[in-house]
DNA sequence: CAACGCTGTGTACGCTCGTACGCATGGCAT
DNA sequence: ATGCCATGCGTACGAGCGTACACAGCGTTG
């Protein structure tokens, strides 16, 4: 194989790693498996990353990143004299409809900052953005940490059972929640 | 080695997997972990457990069964008089304070049925059973499961956070939801 | 009491993996 | 123009893994 110059590799492996991580979880997260995505010889992999953490980092950050990025785009969109039940509601039914395995990778990274330390600052920095986010419409921050917590319950329950989204079961909870 | 009678050979190694899991997460499961925690040669867990699949499962039925058990007796201790939102913030914080490992295990269970089919009934059956059980609490089915998600939103941000036990916020969440 | 079959044991094969390392190459600073 | 060093590339090593399998011992059933 030819050498190529390639000034954007390092983030290409980041992108080829979230790819990997997105299709078959986290647990497949593998050196070779970004390697064979991205479409570069294994040495490359970890010549930029030479750690296999080091690269579930970058690869988480960026996502929880993008995610939070997400969240302000739809706050700032969302008129204020929305009720925040039915904002929450309606962003509840948007995600289920969108990119399933984006939900499932993003409560893999909660759950994968439980054991390994490196994560814990991601997470640690999502939960607090979201719940600054939602400071604005709940006016409380302890109110605003538990519209997330029962945001984040939800989706995971939804996920996981694969029951249809029922809207006035979500909006009720959420109304109570916030009323 | 001699050989070893054990009737109670397939009961041990679901329990060594269990630690193992518990200790050092489902990732670190394996026909050889689980030998050595439960002091027995490797082909004695592919004897009782095939595939690799078949032990996780059987492991995670089990520690499921003590959940659901553990919240049933809770349930059953808790006098019909005391307002939902009180038994269920001191029932975060008991959780809080006992075994953190199994409450770490209890939420990698349900990231791991996203992604693995067979252990998806294990979760919907305890999402099933901890609603039916609040039912008697709530009335009504729908609010009982949006206490479930609020209650393992909470307690996923606790973990995750390390932030201290605030009762006073996680009372008012719950009595918001449980109205 | 015999033989069948369930249970227990040790070993081996083939695979994937993280990681290390030596060499190649060419952009860029000088 | 040139030389340096960041970057790219291929390979190799040792570890851990799932799984298969042949053989050994003993409880049970007839």
């Amino acid at each position: 194989m030819p050498r190529r110059y390639d000034p954007e590799r390092r983030q290409r492996l980041i992108d080829a790693a979230i790819t990997v991580v997105g299709e078959r979880g986290i647990g497949a997260l593998s050196h070779r498996a970004v390697a064979a995505a991205a479409d570069v010889p294994l040495g490359s992999t970890t010549y930029h990353f030479a750690t296999l953490d080091d690269l579930l980092v970058a690869a988480l950050e960026q996502v929880s990143a993008e995610w939070v990025a997400d969240m302000e785009r739809w706050e700032r969109d969302t008129a204020a004299e929305v009720p925040l039940a039915e904002a929450m509601t309606a962003l509840v039914e948007r995600l289920l409809e969108g990119d399933r395995k984006r939900l499932e990778l993003e409560y893999e990274l909660y759950v994968t900052a439980l054991r390994r330390a490196p994560v814990r600052p991601i997470v640690a920095a999502y939960l607090d953005d979201t719940a600054a986010l939602l400071v604005r419409r709940t006016g409380d921050l302890s109110a605003a940490r538990g519209v997330v917590a029962l945001f984040d319950g939800l989706l995971l329950q939804l996920l996981l059972t694969g029951r249809p989204f029922d809207r006035a079961a979500v909006r009720a909870a959420f109304e109570r929640v916030t009323g």
